[in-house]
DNA sequence: GCAATAAGTCAACACCTGATTACATAACAA
DNA sequence: TTGTTATGTAATCAGGTGTTGACTTATTGC
């Protein structure tokens, strides 16, 4: 009866910090910012709620430090533009079904809700939408950024979130192409 | 003293079915499925809650009575193919800062919701896809209508819902120019 | 060992959600 | 006028939300 049968983890408020960013990002990837409840989240984390509070202030602080910095588009732009359509098409394209976690679905899940909008509006223009202008040449660099960025999160959307039948039964590989041309289109100056 | 000042709605079942399905429609529309709730709905048809209940099942019946017959693209389909991609992205970029009810956000608004997603699935491909692919000519039609309408919805997405900048401050005019060729091309047999 | 401090727990708050119930009332037919 | 049915109302249910302050417990420095 003497032996530990219960993992108890140690007091250690760094550790369990990461355990409940760990769980915020997942939970809120799967659910977005108001299907996530924080009991939710600190159960996962095996955690008591009051210290999501304790520790991150608010719902809004977590969710800040544990998604945000995940809306990022490095990425993506690994690798010149030349064939930057190709590469992000077949990216997204094999995607489909994943169910691990993917900043994507999570800025999503979270762009419905009220209070999430506008944490998300600065990061999706600061992080996403700018470094991908700075790698375009030409004009219209901000526009075209914006429409590469529309495109792909509306078939992510319609793919992976509506789950709708994006292809036709054969056309798996019509759409990845049609995607990639459709990007390239945008990247390659006007 | 015998003449009804007060302008009590005389008792009728079918327009106060009517009332509630308007009001449900812009309070679905505003805050998608999850925000807006039954007691809202029935405040701003000046209807008890209950009555929701009593004529649509749940709110799920609600939503399904509401919102997804409003779920087509007609209005994109007046008209021939030819300048498809103009018109559209005209329209779009017209509703930029528009708040009456639109179809588009409020799929786009209802899409997070767990409940709501299966209504929408069948929707989407049935009342939007397969019209739109009906209309193109040469081969992956269901593709390339597949990728105009996630275009779309991604535009409206970040342009109407995360309120993103979409346009830097002198391209607006370059902004719509671009996505009306973007769905042009996918209108055009490749 | 002991006190100080950090870490974690607990119960409760005030409020909201969708749904259901018993009940009251208006409309209409016999 | 009466009885019946359609229509609307109010109270309530069981559960959920994020957040808070007081409490207990573990760890650390002396």
């Amino acid at each position: 009866m003497t032996s530990s049968q219960k993992p108890v983890r140690k007091r250690n408020a760094e550790k369990t910090q990461q355990a409940i960013l760990a769980a915020a990002q997942q939970t809120f990837f799967e659910k977005g910012y108001d299907g996530a409840g924080t009991r939710q989240i600190a159960d996962r984390a095996n955690v008591n709620v009051a210290l999501i509070n304790r520790y991150f202030g608010s719902k809004e602080g977590l969710f800040q430090q544990a998604i945000l910095p995940e809306l990022n588009i490095d990425f993506m732009l690994e690798g010149d533009m030349t064939d930057f359509g190709q590469r992000v098409a077949e990216m997204f394209a094999a995607k489909t079904g994943e169910k691990d976690f993917d900043p994507v679905i999570a800025l999503l899940r979270a762009s419905t809700s009220k209070e999430a909008i506008p944490m998300l509006r600065q990061t999706v223009e600061e992080q996403i939408i700018k470094p991908l202008a700075a790698r375009l040449e030409g004009d219209s660099t901000h526009e075209r950024a914006s429409l590469i960025i529309t495109q792909l999160t509306g078939y992510d959307l319609l793919n992976r979130i509506v789950n709708v039948q994006t292809t036709s039964s054969n056309g798996a590989d019509d759409m990845t192409r049609l995607l990639a041309k459709t990007i390239q289109d945008l990247v390659d100056v006007v």
